[in-house]
DNA sequence: TTGCTCCTCACGTCACGTGAGGTGGC
DNA sequence: TTGCTCCTCACGTCACGTGAGGTGGC
């Protein structure tokens, strides 16, 4: 990505070994435009990573698992990660006024908002589910006590 | 179920839509072998289910959705809750010594135990994750301060 | 009797898994 | 050159969705 954290670019296996899926599932990603196809690569030819296309990959693949979210849904997000991202390159530029600049801010927190949303609506049905199963544990504890 | 409880009981759609899903969901998971078939049922009549049922359902439900378990996963669970209800009928039998009734209610103890386990682990992933977004949007709000 | 919901196939879809047969790079 | 990993089809699977055509019960 950023020519100042240049490292030797990555294969598949591996990144799909770091990100803990197998290299179909990166396939099937890209298939689906989930995944840029990086661009210039002749047929047969191997697809190669960056470290930080792993980082954005193991975030989403997190969001995906933790929140329930399908593949459209995820998509969606990325999507707006991504205009994001190429936002960041207009906020460092020179030229750019301080209101721009305030926008661009402004969506980004718009976007980790609503990321936030949906992690804390989960957290607090994850944590009902506990309290009634800490309730159930407590009702047996009880019984065994009387026993 | 029990005879105290008996209420009308409920076809395949109301079930359904109670519990969030389709009535072909309901069909798929007695087809696997998740839900119990209910027994005599002659060919072409109407599935009819207990508000017993329905509870068992829902929180079957929420289990997958919230730990993310395959039905694979969630079909061992099951049957285990369910080996725990007929366990409970031996419970309350008269004859049944106290030793025995020890050994019930630690075996359900140690059932509830490890879906509790299965919560934490959970809550735990999604407060990583939110305390990360927290990051990023303090990190933003900083940024637009600066401006 | 009329609607509405139910029934059973059975094919479609989403998100990959799993080979088959072949080519590429340290 | 030898392995190992990669490549592209392409069919299989899991967990349902979605009709098609027909029967059941308030």
């Amino acid at each position: 990505m950023s020519a100042a954290t240049e490292t030797a670019p990555l294969r598949i296996g591996e990144v799909a070994k770091r990100v803990g899926v197998t290299p179909r599932t990166i396939r099937y990603y890209e298939e689906i435009g989930l995944l840029p196809e990086g661009g210039e690569r002749e047929a047969g030819r191997h697809r190669t990573y960056s470290e930080g296309d792993v980082e954005r990959l193991r975030d989403a693949l997190r969001l995906k698992g933790l929140l329930g979210l399908s593949l459209d849904e995820l998509k969606a997000i990325m999507e707006r990660e991504e205009a994001r991202e190429a936002l960041r390159a207009e906020f460092t530029a020179d030229e750019t006024s301080p209101a721009r600049r305030r926008e661009i801010l402004e969506q980004g927190l718009a976007l980790v908002e609503r990321q936030l949303e949906l992690a804390r609506g989960r957290r607090d049905e994850i944590a009902e589910l506990e309290a009634e199963l800490a309730d159930r544990r407590r009702s047996i504890r009880r019984r065994l006590n009387e026993l």
